[in-house]
DNA sequence: TGGGGATTT
């Protein structure tokens, strides 16, 4: 106990009495986010076709035997009666009514009420789907795939058919489906070939709070579509004949009335949830070391409190590196008496799937720390969990125009806002009563902002606005819920032109179109369309679809970074990141004979795994970098570009078929060492994770700037200054 | 010398 002593606990003895609050008082708060635990894994699925990767794209029809089919009517009956338990079953009928009623309804649903699963099922039953269908947007597509398994079951049928799903890579629909899970991405995809997306009756935008970029702009088209499918918004306008919509917006509560407004006073519904109480509490003083306060209050926790496992909120992986290995340190020098502590570290960088060790329970005895970012806070759902201790903080990544070329990335550790430090609680609360230790005083709380700003006030427009152009609509006419900053705008449509997409009276371009029909960053799509003429798509292509992967290549972990290099040092190209990255990529494509025709056996499977491993390369990123590739080579062949030529040994052209994207991204070195670029003012710092750390060369290109405490250029290439002054003007020729 | 989290016919 030495260690704690010499330490003033942040939390008033956090009682060994002091039970959780006893049901007639309700919590502070309440999760009001997801519902993600109607998924959980207490309810297996039931049928083989809930598996995910069980499912065939056209359903099977199975002969069954009858014991099996005994087994399954009885699963059936469970189901429907686990249905019929849940809170929102008791306002079905008043539900319906609503939604019949009204064009646009917004739906505050608690966490664990059920209206993401059973609201589909009642509008269908209630035949307001009529002969269409009825779609359920997601931002997340694991979330989109695990609530259609779990609906399809409830209904007792195989994925794909009256329900499914469809994200990207992946769309198990058939001709029988009524109830469509997808991601939000997806149906503004669709807009592109049905602009009224006339075949869903119904649909319903989940998650809606958060905000999304994609549900924004999603939300102004389904106003657009109102006014011309339905004639009124409200119900009270002069009605069309035909094919009416319905909108349901479903939401936490602490920004439904913005939702309302913008739908004309949509009726809103309140829905109550199922969530057991969390107690709170405050930190009397406000901490500056938060790693240090999470550690001294896990320790507290761990000592007086019973079993159960800690979730501990973080910012970033260097905070949850430093924690673990404090509280790995300090958790050997307990007296034997303590149960042990078993670390375990989740952030999206991490190589190995995390999700995997999260869900083996701890063993007898032994306590499971959790150090996780904001992936727990509603990616990931971790089960066990009984104390929270959230530090406040979390890392924010803004895009920042002003006069630096493409503009950089801001990604700062802020204080989050009060709707995720009660989606943080809420963790605590999934499985019985839980508590919440927040490192922050209750002022500060207080003080917090309600909600995060929306998406589309932080984040580079450059590719939304390229994809809205091809729908014919100008994002400035748009009648969006919050309206995006003219500087950002100005910003997009300044890179848009300079990568030849736009012309002079921001007109699309031919190249323009070709590049909106790439699933891509303009700028990656407009490097893909120049390696046609330099002969290099091959590499271009495995370039990109690594960098469009949503993790980085190459992993990193402080205390190995000998190891690491080491194991590096063969991929290193001289001329930079870009041809890094390829060399890297084909590597692990060898490893076990090529894939080129998708029959990667088990064995070469494990050997590649093996492979990523030990060359600290992180295989996720490859997976997801293969499938783009596909993707993309599929695109390519309507497109007219043939992906299968290749220019050997020569680095030349996909440096500049890479330039032609990266154009504005590109810097030249001054007379004291650093790099100025070429366009705006700034001095950019090569970032210390590139292979051009400490390599002085003429001129550079790169894939972004990123403000941390400088402005560091990432995705570094070495670049011929002959060709690169001149590369701006030639995109725009060729436009 | 150091990157939170999503997503795309």
């Amino acid at each position: 106990m030495s260690i704690l002593a010499k330490k003033i606990p942040l939390f008033n003895s956090p009682a060994k009495s002091s039970k959780p609050h006893p049901k007639k008082k309700k919590p502070a708060y309440v999760e009001v986010n997801s519902d993600d635990n109607l998924n959980g894994r207490k309810k297996r699925p039931l049928t083989g076709n809930t598996n995910a990767t069980n499912y065939t794209k056209q359903p099977q029809a199975q002969s069954t035997p009858p014991r099996k089919k005994q087994r399954l009517a009885n699963a059936l009956d469970v189901l429907q009666e686990q249905r019929r338990q849940l809170p929102i079953a008791k306002g079905k009928e008043a539900l319906v009514r609503e939604i019949r009623e009204h064009d646009v309804t917004v739906l505050l649903g608690e966490t664990g009420s059920g209206k993401t699963t059973q609201i589909p099922q009642y509008l269908l039953e209630a035949g307001l789907a009529d002969s269409g269908m009825i779609g359920i947007t997601q931002p997340r597509k694991v979330a989109a795939i695990s609530l259609a398994q779990r609906v399809s079951s409830e209904q007792g049928t195989p994925l794909g058919g009256l329900v499914g799903y469809a994200v990207r890579f992946d769309d198990v629909c058939g001709p029988d489906t009524r109830i469509r899970y997808m991601t939000d991405g997806m149906l503004t995809q669709e807009l592109l070939g049905d602009p009224l997306l006339s075949r869903y009756k119904v649909i319903i935008v989940d998650e809606a709070h958060e905000r999304t970029l994609r549900t924004d702009l999603l939300l102004a088209n389904l106003k657009r579509i109102l006014k011309a499918r339905n004639g009124g918004t409200d119900g009270k306008g002069k009605r069309k004949e035909g094919n009416p919509l319905k909108v349901v917006i479903m939401s936490a509560t602490l920004d439904a009335e913005k939702f309302s407004d913008f739908f004309y006073n949509a009726k809103i519904i309140y829905v109550k949830g199922r969530q057991h109480p969390v107690k709170i509490h405050h930190c009397v003083q406000g901490q500056t070391d938060y790693v240090d306060a999470a550690m001294r209050t896990f320790f507290q926790i761990h000592v007086d409190q019973p079993p159960g496992d800690v979730l501990i909120f973080l910012p970033g992986q260097e905070d949850i590196e430093s924690l673990q290995k404090s509280i790995e340190r300090l958790a050997n020098q307990l007296p034997p008496n303590h149960s042990t502590v078993l670390v375990v570290p989740i952030y999206a960088a991490l190589q190995t799937n995390a999700t995997k060790a999260i869900s083996i329970p701890a063993p007898r005895g032994v306590r499971k720390c959790i150090l996780a970012t904001n992936i727990a806070e509603t990616s990931i759902t971790i089960p066990g969990v009984r104390y929270v201790i959230d530090t406040g903080k979390s890392k924010e990544n803004r895009f920042l125009t002003g006069s630096a070329g493409g503009g950089f990335e801001t990604l700062l550790t802020r204080d989050i806002t009060k709707s995720s430090a009660m989606q943080r609680a809420g963790r605590a609360g999934r499985e019985g009563p839980g508590y919440c230790y927040r490192l922050y005083t209750e002022e500060a709380f207080t003080a917090m902002a309600p909600t995060a700003e929306p998406e589309i006030l932080r984040c580079n427009l450059t590719q939304s606005i390229l994809q809205l152009l091809c729908l014919g609509q100008d994002i400035q006419e748009l009648d969006l819920m919050d309206a995006p900053d003219v500087d950002t705008v100005s910003s997009a449509l300044r890179t848009l032109f300079i990568l030849g997409a736009l012309d002079s009276h921001r007109e699309l371009t031919p190249i323009g179109r070709k590049m909106a029909a790439f699933p891509l960053n303009p700028v990656h799509a407009r490097a893909l369309i120049a390696s046609k003429e330099h002969a290099c798509t091959a590499e271009v292509l495995d370039i990109i679809s690594v960098l469009e992967a949503s993790s980085t290549l190459f992993v990193d972990v402080a205390d190995k970074r000998t190891a690491i290099a080491d194991a590096r040092r063969k991929f290193i190209h001289p001329a930079g990141d870009h041809l890094t990255v390829l060399n890297a990529s084909r590597a692990y494509q060898a490893v076990g004979g090529s894939d080129e025709d998708e029959k990667v056996d088990k064995i070469s499977r494990s050997a590649r795994k093996e492979w990523a491993l030990a060359h600290f390369v992180n295989e996720r990123t490859l997976r997801e970098a293969a499938s783009i590739r596909k993707q993309l080579q599929q695109r390519c062949d309507r497109e007219g570009i043939d992906w299968r030529v290749s220019c050997g040994e020569r680095e030349e052209p996909v440096l500049l078929s890479l330039a032609y994207g990266l154009s504005q991204n590109t810097a030249l070195i001054t007379p004291d060492g650093s790099y100025k670029q070429t366009i705006g003012q700034a001095v950019v710092k090569i970032h210390p994770s590139s292979s051009m750390a400490d390599v002085k060369v003429p001129a550079i290109m790169y894939d972004e700037l990123v403000y941390t405490n400088q402005i560091y250029a990432r995705g570094v290439s070495s670049i011929n200054k002959s060709f690169f002054a001149t590369i701006g003007a030639l995109n725009r020729r060729e436009a």
